[in-house]
DNA sequence: CAAGTTGTTCTAGTTGAGCTAGAGTAATTA
DNA sequence: TAATTACTCTAGCTCAACTAGAACAACTTG
């Protein structure tokens, strides 16, 4: 499983393993029931703290795009959804962005007031 | 000019008024060369402070949308644009988001990662 | 059963972004 | 000239994020 993490992004540490999680389980990068390193393997790894990576395991499960057990670990929960629609819709809506010049945090500004 | 700001919300407040003003100039409740509050009367009127006003200022400056000048205030910035598609496309990658149970921070990180 | 693995919970200290406050400066208008 | 208004600078406060260490509970493995 490939991940990386910056630490001088103004987002989350969290955060960003929470997205480059999620990014992989809705591609398919990683499938149902595949085992995610241990919370204290992944954080040596990345150098990050054990906490920020299982406060990111936590929302995910919060998502449901994980299941956590003690003594087991991580695993990808079982979630039976097509995702080829949303990513369609995405680039669409990303592309008509870009042509309009707005800003990556004008969009999603304006897609969580249109979420609410 | 309608708006409103949550001090207890998550979203920082200044974030709040630039999405907020951001999303009447899109829609079209503000049109161009009209202008905005001063900063100091705006900051009273929602009891905040005029510093986290003039941030959001600068931010819509920055991001194309206003035109500031001292003496003169903010006005909005002549920007021709159709946001017509860009308002479709949106309620298509919400609704779809809602369909497959995603919830608004998933949504917006995967549009992030699109955008890059 | 015993030992190892791994998520969960708790306390605690550090850092930086956001917010507030006050004062002064510079450009524009009336 | 006087009023308006954005801009800049300093400074202090608060809270979320991050780190660190320790103990605990559920599960697996030999």
């Amino acid at each position: 499983m490939y991940l990386s993490v910056d630490a001088g992004s103004a987002t989350p540490l969290f955060e960003q393993l929470v997205a480059g999680i999620r990014a992989q389980v809705i591609d398919g990068s990683l499938s149902q029931g595949e085992r995610l390193p241990a919370a204290r393997e992944l954080a040596e790894s990345l150098d990050v703290n054990v906490h920020t990576v299982l406060r990111s395991y936590q929302v995910l499960r919060d998502e449901g795009f994980l299941d956590l057990r003690r003594g087991r670990g991580a695993v990808v929960a079982s979630r039976v959804r097509d995702y080829a629609q949303l990513e369609r819709d995405i680039d669409r809506v990303v592309a008509e962005a870009r042509k309009l010049d707005l800003t990556a945090n004008a969009l999603t500004a304006l897609i969580r007031k249109a979420y609410e």
